[in-house]
DNA sequence: ATAATTTATGAACTGATATTCATATAATAC
DNA sequence: GTATTATATGAATATCAGTTCATAAATTAT
């Protein structure tokens, strides 16, 4: 499916992943819809038709751009919440992570959040990444927070899955009020609240 | 600048406020993108030309819609979190009309939230809409978090202000996974987790 | 070199949608 | 009843964005 190299043809000039991370930046920044090719053909520098003939039409290019987000962000926080040594700490530092995000007013928002708005629900594919995605989220925190309990750094007495959605909720809930801000303080006030009342 | 009633001219056939409603449900569940005049002159029985002649052009008719939702929804959620008796049952009462509405798939999620997805930021005048929504909304979670500590009825010994910004940011993140998944599962495990955490 | 193949792009096309124009309708004021 | 004013609507318009067409350019294989 994928022309390998050395096959004959005119060679490919510019770098997929490239393209690529600067079409998940402008999706990010504009959403879907509010990205149009001729926002692409800035950010990518190709034109349009090149875009299409390499990743196929508008939404697969999303689809492409959604997945690689995806994996990037999930990734990050994932890492965080598997990280040896405390699991109290771990679960901080996915909330420092999450803070990171809040506070980057360029990319405003989680663009996994924004497309769950944006895109229908009716769309399989798409919202398969998302529910993916929250679905990874949630067993990486209820994972941390069962190691949490049974490390004695957990306070609240609910169940480790009920806090995992909890935290879900939480973290792109302040997510959504950054980027409706345009400011992070309500993200850092409500997480200070949530890490003060539920860890040790 | 409203025409006053018994003015010459022919009279206006339909009610404002239904034909307001009507939009606000079309909005709820569509978007303002995704709510084209098509849809509108089925829910609200008028034409087109008649909606921008009683309302101004989309925008304008998006912005008196969300105006009215604002009023609705913040309303009642500052009903449940003023009212008197017990400040720990009035917020569990805030957090039932949250589950209320995650359970609604015919309007998911809050159109106040999924306003501030769509909407850039950059337009004022809707932006000033979903702020000012969310500064009544966090002004009486932080009461009703004062009257609860006064009463003996906070577990969490975090600043009220603070829980009062980690109850709006989980609720909307909810509402906003309800309207993902098209489920009110991760709502409820959340809120759960989240009383039995802060009240007693 | 020539043919074959893949990639790149200028330009036209198509479909959808918000808006506007022109005109008809229904009420009040005198 | 006539003029005036507000409201309603069929139809045309204008714009914008995604897609497609036709053609050029760059590389490999023989």
């Amino acid at each position: 499916m994928e022309p390998r190299h050395s096959s004959p043809g005119r060679p490919r000039s510019f770098d997929r992943g490239s393209v690529l991370d600067a079409a998940v930046d402008a999706f990010h920044a504009n959403g879907l819809a509010g990205t149009t090719y001729d926002t692409l053909e800035r950010v990518t520098g190709l034109r349009r038709q090149s875009l299409v003939y390499a990743f196929g039409d508008k939404r697969a290019l999303f689809e492409a751009a959604l997945n690689r987000y995806a994996d990037r962000r999930i990734g990050n926080l994932v890492a965080c919440l598997s990280a040896a040594g405390s699991p109290a700490e771990a679960i901080r530092a996915a909330f420092d992570s999450w803070l990171d995000d809040a506070r980057d007013t360029a990319h405003p928002g989680c663009l996994l959040v924004n497309s769950a708005v944006e895109v229908d629900r009716s769309d399989g594919s798409l919202t398969a990444i998302v529910d993916a995605a929250t679905e990874r989220l949630l067993a990486a925190f209820e994972a941390a927070f069962v190691r949490a309990d049974g490390a004695g750094e957990l306070r609240s007495t609910a169940r480790p899955a009920d806090l995992a959605r909890l935290a879900v909720s939480l973290g792109d809930g302040a997510l959504l009020h950054a980027r409706r801000s345009g400011s992070a303080k309500l993200a850092e006030a409500g997480f200070r609240a949530f890490l003060a009342t539920t860890l040790r």
